[in-house]
This record gives C-alpha cells, structure tokens and sequence, in this order.
DNA sequence: GTCTATACGCCGATAGAC
DNA sequence: GTCTATCGGCGTATAGAC
C-alpha cells in the first residue's frame, strides 16, 4: 500500500505524511466528515496548528490531493498511449491501471471513483475536464476513426466502458464484492469492451 | 417536476415543502454544504426555529427523505415485476423508470445515484441493502436460471447492467451529456442488456 | 405553528513562545 | 517547524413570546 505514497508524494516528508492520513480520512469518512483534529493526530501532531505550516488550510490539503492524484493519472495515460498502437489495447490497459490500482492504491481509488470533488473542490476542474480524461476521449475518438469501436458518440461510449469497470471496481471498494478486483479484471475487461466494440 | 413532490410527499403541506426544499439543496450543494438556513429560506421561513416543528433535527430530515425515496422505488420494482414476466421486461421496466425519473424527477436520481448517503446517514441500510435492490438481485437470478441471462455472479451482471445506465444518467444530470435522458434511453438500455445477455 | 432571541459547541484558523 | 493558547464564526439547536 506504498503505492500510495508514491502518488502523492511532494516535497517534504512531513507533507507527505498528512496528504497520506488526509487522503486515507477523506476516502473513509468523506471531507466533511473529517476535521483538521482528525488529520493532526493521524499525522502523529499534537495539535492542529503545525498542518498550517505546510498548507495554508484544509480545502489546499483536498487540492492538493487532486492535483497529485490526476497528474499521476494523465502520466499514466501517456506511458499507455506510448507503449500501445491500438486503442483497444489503450483502454485495456487503462482498466489494467484502474484494478490494479483499487488493489493495491484503494484510497486513491476512492478518491477517484466514489467522492463527489465538486462538493469540497468547486473551484476545480470537473473530472470531465480534466487532461487524463481528454485523453480517454480522444482515444476512444481514434478507435473510431479506425473502426474498433462502435461509431456513437464518444462521451457514450466512454459512460459504457467505465461504467461497467467503475461500477465493478466501486463494489469491491466497498466490500460488497469480496474478492480482490483482480479477480474480476478478465471478464470485467471483457464485458466493457464488448459494450463499445464494433460487431 | 412534480414528480418529485409526489414522490416525497409526506403528512402535511408544510413538511413536503421542507422535504422538497432539502431535497434540491442536497442534490444540488450536497448534504454538508446545506446549511438548516439554506432550507428554511427555500421553504419561505424567516428562521429555522420552525423546522424543528416537523424534524427534530437535520439529518431526519435526509433520514425522511431516504425513507420515501427508496420505499417509492421498492413499489416501483414490485409493479414493474407484476406486470411482466420475463427477467428482461422487468429490467427494462426498471431501466424505463430510472430514464424517466432522470427527466422528471431529477434531484431524486442525484439522490439515488450522486449523493454518498452513508456520509450523512451512516445508521441507514447501505443501498445495497435496501428491499428495492434484492429485488433487482433477485429479477437477475431468475434471468440466469430461465436462461435469459449469462451465468455469472448476479452482483456482476448488476454492475454491467447498471453501471452502464446509471453512468450515462449521471452524466445527464451533470449536464456532460446535454440532450433529455430519454434520447439516450434506447441504445443505452441495449448495450446494458446485451452487457448481461445470454448469447 | 411560526416568530425573536439566544445559547452552545465544534472547527477552522491565527498569534506567539520555544 | 512544532508546540500552547486562544479567537471568531458558523451552524445546530432550544427557550419562550405571540
């Protein structure tokens, strides 16, 4: 679960240990839910003053979070893009990303998937503005464009692929499938792509 | 839109206009973002003082709320399984109500589908958990006994099958997808059921 | 049943010593 | 950079007149 770490990691270490217990605060009680109290003592601070040191207040604690998290996720895209010709092999190995991610990085799955940003992060970008997201589309554009994938619009397409997968993936964050996501991936994979793909 | 009123309808005017009121502000801010001011005001009411005449606080009044949604919603998958037989009919019967409900009753939709209810109703029965949703578990089961629908565990085929329409509706209620649901509803109920489909 | 007025607590945020 | 101490405000909730 330092994959976690990994993907938000900034400058210092102390920073990084209250991203860490903010994220992981976030994911299980929703923002609101969780005080700055809360993420001083999960961080191992006495008290809450500390955390203004190195945010200037909550909501910077949220964007933060936001902007590690999507950064990371458009990089991933592009190695994706980079490694693969054709666009079913990109979205596959999209949704590869997302269930390996939802075992080994939950939190951030939850992050992903599950929190509504807009309600503690309205002056972000929505989810569907953002540049992994643009990218998604434009692949699902050239499969099109090369005949893999059915010739409807793109943002439908894309609501077919992902639904499936993110639906499958929200289940097993929250335990109502039980096994790891791994276990759904082949079959998970399939049904999506066979939703979009043409014939 | 009185679709909505109806469905939240409760014993007195008074109360339907406090239900009502919380209900836009809910779908539309979020739980914590509405303040009992925000409600008070949308229900013409000088002071919130008068709301505690009806709820005896506010998450009873979500509490309310989830309770009319989700029984409505129960009756409706009951009606829907009476008047037809097979496991595709009842679910294009559920898949026709949430299509309307997008269009005509669309803050109960981002109640149903948007809104993380266990944030701010943690004692309430998960969605999942809820008689409405057996249902549609159990209208699945029968699709794969009578061999309308692929043998696979029953909370994947719901995945598929919902996660590619409530995907696309969500995307109509967030204003992505900028036609009425109704547009979307013939092709997407097809790649739904061909996601869960025998053969 | 709705109003005015007000209490109370929690939480976000700051000042300033160390 | 972390601590103690404390402020201010908002939002929930109550008391009590009308």
């Amino acid at each position: 679960m330092d994959q976690e770490k990994e993907i938000i990691q900034s400058k210092t270490e102390t920073q990084d240990e209250i991203l860490l217990a903010a994220l992981k605060l976030f994911a299980t009680k929703g923002y609101f839910n969780t005080s700055l109290t809360d993420i001083a003592e999960a961080a191992s601070m006495k008290n809450t003053a500390a955390i203004y040191h190195h945010f200037k207040n909550k909501q910077m604690i949220a964007a933060q979070l936001y902007t590690k998290i999507f950064d990371n996720l458009s990089i991933s895209v592009d190695e994706i893009r980079r490694r693969n010709q054709k666009s079913s092999e990109q979205l596959r190995g999209i949704a590869d990303l997302f269930f390996k991610l939802t075992d080994e990085a939950p939190y951030i799955m939850q992050f992903l998937l599950i929190l509504n940003l807009n309600e503690f992060l309205p002056e972000e970008k929505p989810v569907m503005e953002t540049p992994a997201f643009i990218k998604i589309i434009k692949i699902i554009q050239s499969g099109i464009k090369a005949g893999e994938i059915r010739d409807i619009d793109p943002l439908l397409a894309n609501a077919y692929f992902f639904g499936i997968i993110n639906k499958t993936l929200r289940l097993v964050l929250n335990g109502a499938l039980n096994k790891k996501a791994g276990v759904y991936q082949p079959q998970t994979w399939l049904a999506a792509w066979n939703a979009i793909a043409k014939k």
